[in-house]
DNA sequence: GCCGTTTTCGGCCCGACTGTTTTCAGTCG
């Protein structure tokens, strides 16, 4: 079995944790964090580069050194340079520093003091009081362990774009009351629009930061305060989400923004830059000899590097530097390209809303077409549709059209892919429709080759337009089912088939590594939304959100088009 | 361990908060 891209990342991600625990050099132990990173960014399979004779070295990140580790994890399954480091430090040790307050420093001296490695061995020593024998730790330090032993299973949690979004809306509405505060802005992951977040960060000015983060403090949400200061604060609300907040003037706003937005690596990256040129870059502003020369917008930030504006989807460290350097950056996909949505349901099958009114509401916000895509009878949970049922919506639909001359309803089928990759419609159903969405809804157990046939045997289906959800993840829910993505990408490009990024935030299935690679193989993406209801709609936003993350441009997203454009981009 | 707008060695981003270390190490982002 091929390792996947993302075992070898957490295996150097692995390694760097427990060097950190030995105290080796920390820029030893940020080389390998960096390489995993590029790892899992890779759209193509490192084990395939390794089996086709490309090199590795040279990727970014990646040396001589790293790349014949990824040859040795590819070709016999394992690392000897992680043997070794495990031989002297447990490598359970790594878990324990995801405690929080506890450190790889702390950690190595828990081992050392008391032989623990494990977090079970932890609690133990904390409730015998063992652990304020050792300098540095006191009772208050077992309690806090104890306390953060005892949340570690509601911790750890990763929420949801949409869910962060509710609870960063409701919190800046408070923020943005207070008189003294001037902007308010949620930074971090979440302004990158990343699938998941794991806090929120949130800037905001204010002259007075200690004023800002006592009104901050006083939010009624907030379960825990963990840390505050003059300029900054940290909190646990009740939904368990950790908030950040970090004040700034209003002429560092610019700079906190950038500085605040990440990545972590992109702003290393672009510090080095400025570093390079004699300048210091930090949240408050760029200096030169200790003399601020600018801060207050990110533009500045990047100017003085010598680039072009960034857009936060990219800030990654994975290529936007170098592509703004060579003017390369993409003109990403935005909101106001979409011209249609082709993937939602209706009261017919599993929908809420009825077929007028998803209509009426795809109209008004401002589309030009809506596919109208109902399960097919396979789905039985969702009451799909027979081939009579459905005849009888195309009917409707025809009627309905006479009362809409500034939308087209696009009549169309999420059609399930039955386990041997027939369709659940016949063909000469399939050639009544305008645009065919086939996806897979059950047997997600089957193995990976299997799986993949299947899904490249539906796409032989010359009526087939688009595949929808193509792995069939649920964030936090399910993972993927076992399926080659490389070859289903592949398989479309080669039969005219475009992929779906679903924008429901549970899905965003393409993820955003796949789409990056149809892009640069040619396949066509469209974003739709799975809408179950008139306000399904406005998820649009999350899959226009994992399109930029994706570099995606207009011109790769079929549903940018006019009708009669997208017509003859799906035809076969 | 990587890497070159200080280029093959000597660097590697930068600052806030916590605790009890009275001057800073550890942790975090």
């Amino acid at each position: 079995m091929a390792e996947h891209n993302a075992s070898i990342a957490e295996t150097f991600r692995h390694v760097a944790d427990l060097l950190e625990i030995e105290g080796a050099n920390p820029f030893r132990i940020r080389a390998y964090r960096r390489a995993a990173q590029t790892v899992e960014d890779l759209p193509q399979s490192a084990a395939k580069m390794v089996a086709d004779g490309k090199t590795l070295a040279g990727l970014p990140g990646i040396g001589k050194d790293l790349a014949g580790k990824i040859t040795e994890i590819v070709n016999t399954g394992r690392l000897g340079a992680l043997a070794e480091i495990e031989a002297r430090t447990p490598t359970t040790l790594a878990a324990l520093t995801a405690v929080p307050g506890l450190g790889p420093k702390r950690v190595h001296r828990l081992h050392e003091a008391f032989g623990i490695k494990t977090l079970k061995d932890l609690e133990r020593a904390a409730r015998k009081h063992k652990i304020r024998e050792l300098r540095g730790f006191t009772a208050k330090t077992e309690e806090k362990i104890l306390a953060e032993i005892e949340r570690s299973q509601a911790r750890e949690q990763r929420f949801k774009i949409a869910t962060a979004e509710d609870f960063a809306q409701t919190l800046c509405t408070y923020l943005q009351a207070d008189p003294r505060i001037g902007r308010v802005v949620v930074a971090g992951s979440y302004r990158r629009r990343k699938e998941t977040v794991g806090d929120l960060d949130i800037l905001v000015t204010c002259a007075k930061g200690q004023a800002a983060v006592n009104h901050f403090l006083a939010y009624d949400e907030i379960a825990k305060i963990v840390a505050k200061g003059s300029t900054r604060a940290t909190v646990i609300l009740r939904s368990g989400i950790q908030v950040d907040l970090r004040v700034v003037p209003a002429k560092s706003y610019g700079a906190a923004l950038h500085y605040f937005t990440g990545s972590k690596s992109h702003n290393i990256a672009i510090r080095k830059i400025g570093q390079a040129r004699g300048l210091k870059i930090n949240e408050y502003g760029i200096f030169r000899d200790g003399t601020r020369i600018g801060g207050r917008t990110e533009e500045e930030i990047f100017a003085a590097v010598g680039l072009p504006y960034i857009e936060p989807e990219l800030r990654e460290d994975r290529g936007e530097i170098q592509a703004a350097f060579d003017g390369q950056l993409p003109k990403l996909i935005s909101l106001e390209d979409i011209r249609g949505d082709l993937h939602v349901h209706t009261k017919a099958s599993d929908g809420k809303s009825s077929l007028r009114e998803m209509v009426e509401a795809a109209r008004a916000r401002g589309y030009e077409y809506v596919a109208i895509t109902d399960h097919t009878k396979h789905a039985t949970v969702a009451r799909g549709l027979d081939e009579k049922r459905l005849a009888k919506q195309l009917d409707e639909i025809g009627k309905l059209s006479e009362d809409f001359d500034d939308i087209r309803i696009l009549k169309s089928s999420e059609v399930d892919i039955l386990a041997d990759g027939k369709l659940d419609l016949s063909d000469s159903m399939l050639k009544r429709l305008d645009v065919v969405v086939a996806a897979v809804h059950y047997k997600f157990e089957l193995d990976a080759q299997k799986q993949t046939e299947r899904m490249l045997r539906a796409m032989d289906n010359k009526y087939v337009s688009i595949l929808a959800h193509p792995s069939g993840r649920l964030l936090g829910e399910r993972e993927a089912y076992p399926v080659d993505l490389e070859r289903v990408i592949e398989g479309a490009r080669d039969r005219g088939v475009a992929l779906e990024l679903n924008s429901h935030p549970a899905r965003l299935d393409l993820d955003e590594v796949h789409c990056k690679l149809a892009k640069e193989l040619g396949v066509k993406l469209v974003i739709s939304t799975d809408a179950h209801s008139t306000f399904g709609l406005d998820t649009m936003r999350f899959g226009i959100g994992q399109a930029r993350r994706a570099w995606l441009e207009r011109k790769d997203v079929l549903n940018t088009r006019p009708w009669a454009r997208l017509k003859k981009a799906i035809a076969r």
